[in-house]
DNA sequence: TAGACATATTTCTCTTAGGAACATCCAGAG
DNA sequence: CTCTGGATGTTCCTAAGAGAAATATGTCTA
């Protein structure tokens, strides 16, 4: 939330849960409303930002906006810095019913990686529109670098499901000449 | 749990967690203590395992082991055939650190990228030695495959690492250059 | 003029995470 | 020969996270 907020912008709950939904989405989960206007308000009593009620003309309801303080930055700022370098979370359900694949017939299990494949196809194309639009702006420099990796990640999740298809048939023939 | 089960042995709840700890590393999160031991029991009430206690003659404290029934096995059979192909779940702390290059030093970027690096080359080296392991024997022939392409994942980790150490050198260089 | 959709926030409930506590034994260090 | 750390084995407690639903309010469209 203060790494979103450390952009500068005056931002609302909901524009906190668009905004991380949007950019995160690559490479990190983004909390729910809930986590967000409970933290945001956690936020507000430590004094890492500060906010302020706007009355909407353009119709909407009117709502709170936050921005980041100095103690915000500094906060985040020092988390960049200085936080132990942790292991990326990985929860693979693709990888974990192939791990079971004594209780699938074959081809269900190529429909399931195939299906992963265009899962990583589909995100690699939005990446590759994604990193277009952030170099366009200098301020997303760092956000195109993160982009221009997110891309590279998921053509590489196509490749390893493509190699792990090649893997199956093999098995899959080797199966078939010791049982003739 | 039930997947654990579905290989035959019979396993009690601190068995069941130092399996998946070691088995699922490289791809899915392993459930905590309190989720093992309280999912066993809600799974013996519904009559997917069952349990009995076994006296341990080696010295060590009594303990309840657990075994998958035909029920169980339908269930985690059904899951593994029928179940959405969900896309997986990745919370890539490095790279939300790097989307914030705004907030530390190109070198502080290079180290937290370089440490990610040895991580994934740690990984990929583990996933390698399990993958002999795994198919010395027929029975994991399926968790061997996983294992192999955890291999190729962990390798890729940590070209993608390689590629944006390049990218961000590239980055500085421009930078140099249109600020002489 | 209803219905879908977008903004904006709160509430509730369930799951998951993670550590601490408890219990028991063994092996090796001092 | 005792102390301590580590392995086995299980339970309890608390906090964080996920996600749906409820509550407002307004716009646009069929």
């Amino acid at each position: 939330m203060l790494g979103l907020l450390s952009f500068g912008e005056e931002l609302s709950g909901y524009d906190l849960k668009k905004w991380s939904d949007w950019s995160l989405r690559f490479f990190y989960w983004s909390p729910s409303f809930s986590q967000i206007y409970g933290e945001l308000k956690r936020l507000e009593k430590v004094g890492y930002v500060s906010s302020r009620m706007v009355a909407q003309e353009t119709g909407n309801r009117d709502k709170r906006v936050y921005v980041i303080t100095d103690e915000g930055m500094a906060a985040v700022r020092h988390w960049a810095r200085e936080a132990p370098v942790e292991p990326p979370v990985l929860k693979h359900g693709v990888m974990l019913r192939l791990w079971l694949g004594h209780l699938l017939e074959a081809d269900r299990m190529r429909e399931v990686l195939g299906r992963h494949r265009e899962y990583a196809e589909t995100m690699r194309e939005r990446a590759e529109v994604d990193v277009e639009s952030a170099r366009a702006e200098e301020a997303w420099a760092y956000p195109a670098l993160v982009l221009k990796w997110s891309e590279r990640f998921y053509a590489s999740e196509r490749d390893l499901a493509d190699a792990m298809l090649a893997d199956l048939d093999e098995m899959d023939d080797l199966d078939a000449k010791s049982r003739p």
